[in-house]
DNA sequence: GCAAATAATGCACTTAAGTTGCATTTTTTT
DNA sequence: AAAAAAATGCAACTTAAGTGCATTATTTGC
């Protein structure tokens, strides 16, 4: 059996045609896709499905959602070890480059406690680094 | 002459009735805004134009747009002393309450320096903290 | 293995925020 | 006061996101 196979079983995702070619398209990327991207890797298939795969994935612990500013949903793999360890990477930090508008987790940047004013309640972290990456600034 | 028209002129925005009306709903509210709670808060006038009114505040440095997660682009009020000093009140972090949808600006915290790898260089930064706000907690 | 139940897919359509073009009105400049 | 520049209002467009529903594929109970 397939290794990505297991993995979305190990999620209850039911491995279907699309959602295996999805997972290894989000693999062999390095950066957040929006839907459009796996839209333009796919002759086939149609967007809602698309849409909805990537959504379940989501759902299911295999994706994130990552809101950078640029207006767009991007989503990148869920780092592998996560679901097992107590999710200490799950909350990392993203850099998002203005010149080639691509976005990174920074899954070794875990963000730094903040102290807030009586009763706030934190309950998720959303932390973007805007600017110029290392491709982009070496040019 | 009004303080809100002297504000403005400092910072080359003309003070039409319109723009004054806007400045003045923003100093009311607390929290940022979206253009819909703009467009609410005004009988009068036309959206494209309230877009536009906020569109010029932003660029002349009067307001500055929130991104909060919520997808809708919330707007506020820029602490007045910012223009003068260096503006290090300009980068604070923001807080949302997924309880009552507001997001509010946490001036006096600022953001954490954080060290990137090599070759990536920061320009701004958005923080986002989201939970229950104090108001909501207390309930 | 087969029928019924359940889930996934594809197409059409809708929604909502943001944005632009252009004619009209208002304000500023000369 | 006339000319120029800026602001406003209306209509239309763009794009991403999301829903309804019929069709197809997969799973489950027998
Ligand atoms: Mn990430
Ligand atoms: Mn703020
Ligand atoms: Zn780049
Ligand atoms: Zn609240």
């Amino acid at each position: 059996m397939d290794e990505i196979e297991k993995v979305l079983r190990q999620h209850r995702v039911r491995p279907t045609a699309i959602r295996l070619l999805m997972y290894k398209f989000l693999q062999e990327r390095k950066v957040a896709v929006t839907l459009n991207d796996i839209e333009s890797g796919f002759d086939k298939s149609d967007r809602t499905t698309l849409y909805r795969t990537i959504k379940t994935f989501e759902k299911n612990g295999l994706v994130h959602q990552i809101d950078d500013g640029t207006g767009v949903a991007k989503y990148a793999l869920d780092e592998p070890q996560t679901a097992r360890a107590g999710n200490t990477q799950n909350l990392h930090l993203h850099f998002h480059c203005t010149s080639c508008n691509e976005t990174v987790c920074l899954t070794d940047h875990t963000i730094p406690h903040i102290s807030l004013p009586e009763g706030f309640v934190t309950q998720d972290v959303n932390l973007v680094l805007k600017g110029t990456c290392d491709k982009c600034s070496r040019k």
